[in-house]
Formats: structure tokens, C-alpha cells, sequence
DNA sequence: CTTAGCACTCCTTTTCCCCGAGTGCTAAGC
DNA sequence: GCTTAGCACTCGGGGAAAAGGAGTGCTAAG
């Protein structure tokens, strides 16, 4: 059977409705829209034929019909409006971003925050790294007799320090001499290359200071290690509650326990290879408590090699217009905002002044 | 009336039943426990006693007695059996604890998740700083021509770091002194003290690099600020929906609600001063929307002026003795866990030496 | 091809009634 | 005087039955 146009045109006015009111759709209900200008009766044979091509279901005999896992997909993918978000939508999301996020991790947690409350629906938002991170610099900082401070500066300009207690003295020239061959032989290189020929290479060429060495390197590969890692936050789960569908406490459950179990925790990865919006429909969920779930996800560019990621969660009659609309804005912004230099920069230069 | 000692073991007995079943508690019932040698009729005139007192509700004229917020609050304080935990117990919350917990803020998360499958609700945990913050080192490192690394030492050895781009060409010499200054006296010293005359102070003595000093200024205070603030974590709030008084869906959403929107934020500050596990019974908690809501909570050391708060959020009628006893042995054991070093303490800053 | 008409289905809501757990009171017993 | 057996009464919960109604598929006419 063909997919004529009046059919999408019904298809769509289906999903349409279902997404505003969460009831079955009748014929009657989509003659009453404008632009139908059919009887309920040819209404319900083209329902009937899009229930036979597998769009539309029924829940039982006379109720209304209601959109399969393919309708909404088809939906998605070509049916649905563009949803124009007003001015006051944007202003209200940009108002809400540019209170300063300091800290990527903090970050992550107000957008989950932000766009939980733009959409209505539970959000999550991540920052993780595509591609190996790696180690910018190394310093070695003598802070007393026996102790030394190692600091090691990430590609975005973040620093993580170990405090290292020696067995025996090392001098500063020692230390100089390390950092020297630290900072030849292993920045810019991905965790895989951290070999054990590697550090016996760097053992033999660190001089006195070499039983540092292998503290140092173990630090190193676990500092990588949690580079690699990346930072989730889920906020508004509560708000699943208000949906209609989740009157029924047992499912509305299930889904947040999968939330907090992590059932999400590939989504990130799963973004690694998309472009712009995702969205994935109810039975397209690997997990299977989220068989009726739907996800819209898009990510943006935090800079430093960081991918942010947020998304949303809710019913598979969610309305996708608006929340891809939102998602995709709130992107756009983000991704703005991280181009921007976050901090202010120095002052014009100043000529020194004579003082004291 | 006096609260004889048989009217509190009719109480004591209510409230057991009631944590147990859920369901309001009729005489006959209560005649069926152990050690309860008396007729229904004689419990029936103790159980309207204790209505008269304030102690028990009726849900209606024909139906069990269930506990008032007072019958609680005498419950928790006076009549509760201690819970004596496993050893199951207690091994598995040790296993869980014994996972590696590097930074602080990722731990809150870890302790919430665990706090919370350990009572089965939600859990609130959050790591505060009570006192005020201060620096504990400065470090520069010149890491090109023009731009300087400001590493930040906090007395938990954590690092914050902050690349400062120079409008003009500093020497390595011109940082060794402004650090040296700096560490002469802007460590040790709390927010408080970063006072105008203070920064005008460093600037005289700061040679050259003079200019970096506002900068450093800045940062610093921030850093500060931000150390201040209070992180906190928020882990499973699904879990309310498998108790039976979550049956209702709008109660559910109302209080999950007001768990994201800080309701609980003042709990940290509350418990700076209270000792020990402390429970707020239903009415007993200030937001409206958790007036029938019990938290229960207790504190642990971490260390470096930081104090921690774990905490469980549940219906009035929730385990006290259970959780509490959890609770306690879990702050127990965190508190254990930090007092040993984690890494070794960094030694006093060292006046700077000639070298080269 | 479209549409009015109609019989039919079956879910939802409402109503009604019964059941029984639990109560308070009274009077008898220890 | 405290305890307890007995009893009438209350009232919510639950299930069956009935009413209501939205929606369907089919047929036949336009």
C-alpha cells in the first residue's frame, strides 16, 4: 500500500493530538482540525490502512488509534513541524546560561538542571573526552628536603598535583633535569603509549631523581585514566511523575532506577558519532525498561577536546518539535559560550612603574 | 494521664507493626505479639489512652490506630530498640566503602548511591567546609614567553590551577619573588582577609611581575569562595516510589520536587551543630511539601576542616532503628577511612634558595 | 472515491451492596 | 479496681452489576 500524502497528513494529526492529550485519537477528533475536510468516515479508512502498515495501533477495538514505535519514527524523521521557539523562549534559556559555570563539572550538573526545567521531562547532560587525552606539561616543584609536588597540566589548562615523599634528598637541579626529560619524552602522548619501554627509557636518562620515576608514571597513567572518564549528571527525574503515562507507579520506577543505574551511561559514546539532534524512539532503547521511553539527545563543543552532551528523557509521545527545538538551541548556546574565552583576559599592558 | 510503662510498650509495639505492615494497627494484633499478656479489650483501653494522649491517630472510627508525629518523636527518642547490624551488614557496607575515593566530590556522589541501596531510600550526602578556607601555597611556573601557571594549594592537597596569558615578558626570576611574596602573605589567611590594603601591600613588593598580582587576586578569592560552597548529592529518589505511601503519585512528585529544589540545602548547615544522628519526624521539617516526610541524618569527618553529612529522606514511618544504625556505622566508617592519610601531607613551604 | 447510517464492541465510570476488621461500651469476673 | 468477654455499631474496601459512551467496521447510497 502507497503512503499518499493524505495519509502522512492523517499520520501526523495522530501523533500530533496523542502528543497533546495522551488519549487515543479518534476519527471524529481529526476531522474537527482545520484543513480536514473529510467525514470521519474516510478519516477512519485511511486510519485503518496506517494501522495495516504498521503506523498506527489500536489498544482495543473501540478505542481510538494510537502511534506504533514506526509511526512515531516516521514522524520524526519527516512528518513533524518545525517548532519556532519564541523570543521569550530563547531569552529565558540564554538568561538562564550566562550565570557563570565555572568549572566544567559543576556545569554539567546546572544544564542538567537548565534544561530540565526548559523542557518539562528528566535531563541529562555529560562532559567527556573524544579522542586520548594526554599530559600538556609536567612540573616537578621541590617543596621541602624530602617532598616534592608533581603537577601535571592537562590540555584544558587544568592542573592535577600529587605530593610525592622521597626516601632521599633530591636537589633542584635534580628535578630540573627530570621535568626536562618528562616534558621531552611524555606529554603529548596517548595513555596506550605509557609502555615499559618507555619508562625505562626515562628511568635511564632521569639522573639522580630517577626513583621518582615510577610514582610518577603510575600518577600519570591514573590521571589519564580519569581524563577518560566522563562526568554525568541526571536532574529532574521527578518530573517523569507528572506525565500521564507515569500514573502507573511500577513503570514510572523502572525507569528512574534504570536511570540511576546507569542505563544511560553509553550515551555519551553513542553521540561520539552523530551529528546534530538524535533521537531515539521507545523500543529503539537498548535497556529494556526503557522499551517505552523515548531519548532526544545533541551535543556541543566544550573546547579542550571535551564533548558536552545533553539530552532529555520522557514518553515515546513526547513532543518532539519542541524539545529538539529546545535541546538544539540550548546547544547552540552552550557551544557559544565555550568559544567565548570564559575568563576575562589581562588588561592592556601596562608600562612598568617604578615602586619602592 | 501518666504514661505508664505497659502504655509505652503498647506504643513501641504500635509503631514496630506499623513500620512493618504500613497498614493501621488494631488491638488484636498487638495481643498477638510475644510478651503481650493481655485481651484485646485491655489493649483497646490503652490504645484510646494513647489516642487521648496525642500519641495515636485514627484514620476513621473503624479502623486500627497508627502513629502521630509525637508517637514518633517519643519512639525515636525513648522507646526504639537498637538495631544491631549483621556482620553481612556491616561487611558489605565496608566493601563498598573501601573503593577507591579520590576526590572529594566524586566521593559525595559514591556515598550517596551507597547510603541509599544500603537503607533503599533516597539518600542525600554532601561534603561542607566548616571554618573558612584558605591557601595553603601559591606556585608560578612560567610555561611560555608570555604566559604564566597559577597553581593554588588547598589544605586537602587538592591543586586549582589557571593559565594567565601576560600582556608583557616575565622573568622566572621576577615569579620566584612574587611567589615567594605571596606565600609570605596571602597563605593561611582566610577570605575575609583579602583586603584592599592587603593586595596594595603585595603590589609594593612584588617587583615586576606587579602586574600579575589583581589577577592572582581575583582568582584566589573566587577559589575561595567556591571552596566554601557546599557540595552536595542527591541518589535515589526512585526508590520512594517502591514504599507503599508513594502509592500516590502527586505525593511522590511533590516530595521528589522538593528534594531537587534544595529543600534539603540547609541540612548541612543544620547539622553543624548538632552531634551525633539526628531525626526530624514528619511535621517536624520546616518545607510544607515534607510534612510527611522523615529525614534522618548524621555526620562525618573528613578531614582538612571539611565535614560531611550523609542522610536519608523517607516516610514517617520508615526503620529508625535500621537507618539509623546504618547511618551511624556508615559515618563510622567514612570518618576511619579519611583519618588515614590518603597521601602524604605537604610540608611547610621552604623559603626560596639561590640556585643556577 | 466519499460519506451517512447503523449495529456492535468493549472500556470506563458509577452505583450498589456486602463483608469484616476494628471500635467503644457494658457488665461480669478475678 | 483492673481485666476481660460479649455485643452492637461504624465505616472503608472491594467486587458485581449496570449504565454510558466513544469509537469502530461495514454497507449502501451519493
Amino acid at each position: 500500500m502507497e503512503l499518499t500524502d493524505r495519509k502522512k497528513k492523517v499520520l501526523r494529526s495522530v501523533v500530533d493530538l496523542y502528543i497533546r492529550t495522551a488519549e487515543p485519537v479518534g476519527s471524529k477528533a481529526i476531522t474537527e482540525l482545520p484543513d480536514m475536510n473529510y467525514s470521519s468516515a474516510t478519516i477512519r479508512n485511511e486510519m485503518a490502512d496506517l494501522t495495516a502498515m504498521g503506523y498506527l495501533e489500536q489498544p482495543h477495538t473501540s478505542a481510538g488509534r494510537i502511534p506504533s514505535a514506526a509511526g512515531y519514527r516516521l514522524y520524526v524523521d519527516e512528518l513533524m513541524m518545525d517548532y519556532r521557539l519564541s523570543v521569550d523562549e530563547t531569552k529565558s534559556i540564554n538568561i538562564a546560561i550566562e550565570e557563570k559555570m565555572q568549572k566544567v563539572d559543576k556545569m554539567v550538573e546546572k544544564v542538567a538542571k537548565l534544561v530540565s526545567q526548559a523542557t518539562n521531562l528528566p535531563a541529562i547532560s555529560a562532559a567527556s573526552r573524544h579522542g586520548s587525552a594526554c599530559i600538556k606539561r609536567f612540573d616537578l616543584i621541590l617543596a621541602a628536603k624530602s617532598s616534592v609536588i608533581l603537577v601535571l597540566m592537562l590540555p584544558n589548562d587544568q592542573a592535577v598535583n600529587k605530593v610525592i615523599k622521597l626516601p632521599l634528598a633530591v636537589t633542584e637541579t635534580d628535578l630540573k633535569l627530570l621535568s626536562a626529560v618528562l616534558n621531552a619524552t611524555m606529554t603529548e602522548i596517548p595513555l596506550e603509549d605509557f609502555t615499559a619501554e618507555l619508562m625505562e627509557k626515562v628511568m635511564r636518562s632521569a639522573g639522580a631523581a630517577a626513583s621518582l620515576v615510577p610514582v610518577i608514571v603510575d600518577f600519570t597513567q591514573e590521571t589519564l585514566r580519569n581524563q577518560d572518564s566522563t562526568n554525568m549528571a541526571v536532574f529532574g527525574q521527578s518530573r517523569l511523575l507528572t506525565l500521564p503515562e507515569y500514573r502507573d507507579v511500577e513503570k514510572a520506577q523502572r525507569v528512574m532506577a534504570s536511570i540511576d543505574e546507569d542505563a544511560l551511561s553509553n550515551l555519551p559514546a553513542v553521540m561520539q558519532n552523530e551529528n546534530g539532534t538524535k533521537v531515539i524512539v521507545g523500543p529503539e532503547n537498548v535497556a529494556d525498561e526503557l522499551k517505552d521511553t523515548s531519548v532526544v539527545m545533541t551535543k556541543f563543543d566544550i573546547g579542550d577536546g571535551l564533548q558536552g552532551m545533553i539530552g532529555v528523557v520522557g514518553p515515546t509521545r513526547m513532543d518532539y518539535a519542541k524539545v529538539t527545538a529546545r535541546l538544539s538551541y540550548f546547544a547552540e548556546s552552550l557551544s557559544k559560550m565555550f568559544a567565548k574565552p570564559e575568563s576575562p583576559q589581562l588588561p592592556e599592558p601596562v608600562p612598568e612603574e617604578p615602586h619602592e
